[in-house]
DNA sequence: AGCATACACTTGCATATTGCAAGTGCTTTG
DNA sequence: CAAAGCACTTGCAATATGCAAGTGTATGCT
């Protein structure tokens, strides 16, 4: 790889994020484990987008390099896998929850529940408190065997 | 185009976010209209990414397509064209933010002012404010001709 | 009027990324 | 010890991207 003059995606705050999130697949992996509580290959691959097996790995460990999953054997079988969103992947709540409240506004189709974006705009800090507290459920009880 | 059975991106908002943008040349473009003021293809053209003339099109029809942009001659000269922010892009702008202060924090060479994060946190609606009036005064000043 | 320039694309083509199907190697289960 | 589950790999065709060059229309200048 040869030296170039812009080669980076840091420095601006929105390239920094399209670098990560300005990526269908990664962006709803990143659903999948912050509000979902998928943490194996497995059920990432069923998630109903239908993503494909190199893909899905080519993902994990992008996120894994980036520093938003940690990768980590399954207590329950020693031969599975489990990816955990890292602190970083669980600060990135807060702007997908705001993606979310502006796709159910936009999205004539939503299955978002009609409560949902009001119950944000009422009080942010403890709806986001929910989801981090299902996140800790999730991991704990995996982690604990 | 043959009958599929999970053909569409809408419903799941998650989804939905990730079909406009998971992408990350219309999430750039988001940005230069919302962040930077910018309304045309040259302006467009000229940011730091580089972004080719084939795909700035593209994107341009999608985010059009999307309701996202209105396309409409420039006062100034009528040769030239404009793309303007819906209401629907620029409900976005809290997302934009969240996304933003995210990044801020965990890109280590972010070009972010410190006060950004910390001015979002005291006063998110008043900072969105700000950033309204600034799309208000571009869009104005450039309608008025 | 005639010529040059600016602008917003469009086209062609080489390269890079993606998606699907099938396979690989390791581990656990019966 | 054979079969099944799991997390990937690999091969290859389809798609998307990047770059350079070209196109058509609308000014601007002389």
């Amino acid at each position: 790889m040869t030296t170039r003059e812009k080669p980076d995606w840091n420095g601006c705050p929105t390239r920094y994020a399209a670098g990560i999130v300005g990526d269908k697949w990664c962006f709803l992996l990143l659903r999948d484990v912050l509000l979902h509580g998928k943490r194996t290959y497995r059920e990432f691959l069923a998630s109903p987008e239908g993503i494909s097996t190199n893909i899905l790995a080519n993902r994990l460990a992008k996120l894994e390099g980036l520093g938003m999953f940690t990768r980590e054997p399954d207590p329950r079988k020693a031969s599975s896998v489990c990816y955990f969103p890292t602190q970083k992947a669980r600060d990135f709540l807060p702007a997908l929850i705001s993606m979310m409240v502006w796709a159910t506004r936009y999205d004539e189709v939503t299955e978002a529940p009609a409560t949902f974006a009001a119950s944000f705009a009422k009080d942010p800090a403890g709806t986001i408190a929910w989801y981090e507290a299902e996140i800790d459920r999730v991991d704990h009880a995996l982690r604990a065997g």
